[in-house]
DNA sequence: TCCCTGACTGGTT
DNA sequence: AAACCAGCCAGGG
């Protein structure tokens, strides 16, 4: 392995910044972190089973865009983001999707910066 | 370096 | 709405 990956620390910082009871899609992960896309933030995040620091970061809050979790750990895992999903007070659709109109999350105007806060 | 893979996304049919 | 195809960038052998 890489050893420390910038990329993906980068990435992992994002996503803590998510708070419990909301939720993100890979690409807006991707999109705030301004240089890298969906598909690395998923990778960062199967890279993360390899992180002593899984425990710190919220991957059940990351599901794709179209509100639903993806595939991962076998399936397993997938059960198990739903799982804590729920604990976190996430509601599910009758087809396992989030609606995204309630949980999406919303930086708060500057997770990198603001120049635009004169109100 | 080249090729394949991967917890994705958007457009078309 | 579901299925299919192409684009995207990074990591390992």
């Amino acid at each position: 392995m890489a050893g420390r990956s910038t990329l993906y620390e980068e990435i992992y910082a994002i996503i803590r910044l998510i708070p419990a009871g909301k939720v993100a899609n890979y690409g807006q992960i991707a999109e705030i972190h301004g240089g890298c896309g969906a598909r690395q933030v998923g990778y960062a995040l199967n890279n993360l089973r390899n992180q002593d620091t899984i425990d710190e970061v919220p991957w059940q809050r990351v599901v794709n865009a179209r509100g639903e979790i993806s595939m991962h750990g076998a399936g397993a895992g997938s059960f198990i983001q739903r799982e804590i999903l729920a604990e976190e007070g996430i509601e599910f659709d009758m087809k396992g999707r989030i609606d995204f109109s309630i949980y999406r999350w919303v930086p708060e105007l500057g997770v990198r910066d603001d120049s635009a806060t004169s109100g």
